[in-house]
DNA sequence: CTGCACCTTCCACTACGCTGGAACGTCAAG
DNA sequence: CTTGACGTTCCAGCGTAGTGGAAGGTGCAG
């Protein structure tokens, strides 16, 4: 299978599976005697697992890593799980920020929205904020 | 006042007034003889109204523009509230969307809490993701 | 023979808000 | 006279995950 084919069989682009490679997330490819490279079905599976990874809010280097363990035959599974519980705490701690900057934000606006612009002071540039 | 003094006064780096001078949020400064900028208190309230408007959430774009409606001797706050408005609508999306991956997170890590490393298929590098 | 779709490499660029460092000038204190 | 803390300019890089484009090779159809 050529590039573009497998790219396309995992829903991404020949560019991305170019980088990846470059990233170290697949192997160098075999190469066709015209020097295309040459890829199997198990190489679509990966990039399907990467693209999982990628909609689970993991980063590159963290599915690298996991492809890393199981390149050396192990099962990654429980790597998984800790990457994956790391993973929600993450989001908890930013949804909490975003969350408070929300209330801060929501505040400002009701004054704002309260306010009277034309007794705002030009030295604060604006009451508001 | 120098930029050092004016920059701790704000609470921020002297690297920081230059580059804000240069993406256009702070006017010229003016030239002590020796080549020194020289800024007076109106620089420090500037910069901390930069600040404010940093810490809720908006870019420097943003805080651009309101600075640029002031500095046509407007009060900018009708343009203030609105772009708290949208930074609100912003804040709620970017919250739902975490919220969403927050759920999809969990599902996979309590299925890999769950589920036995050893019954993992290499074919799809984790069963769990 | 030409056009076209595909492939190759390599370099640059995107957004965001700074930060680091080089190489140099200025000024007051010891 | 030197040291040290400040200031100046300008250029480069961070991190993230790619994307865009140039310049060229390959292979098949018409």
């Amino acid at each position: 299978m050529r590039i573009g084919e497998t790219a396309a069989a995992a829903g991404v682009s020949a560019k991305t599976v170019r980088f990846y490679e470059d990233r170290g997330l697949l192997p160098a490819a075999d190469r066709a005697s015209n020097g295309y490279r040459d890829y199997g079905q198990e190489t679509v599976s990966r990039l399907e697992f990467i693209r999982r990874g990628r909609t689970a809010g993991l980063t590159l280097s963290q599915i690298s890593d996991i492809l890393a363990v199981r390149d050396t035959g192990q099962a990654p599974c429980v790597h998984v799980k800790d990457l994956l519980a790391q993973q929600l705490h993450d989001l908890d701690a930013r949804i909490a920020e975003l969350t408070a900057l929300q209330a801060t934000v929501a505040a400002y606006h009701d004054a704002a929205a309260a306010g009277d612009p034309a007794a705002c002071d030009p030295e604060r540039i604006c009451t508001y904020l």
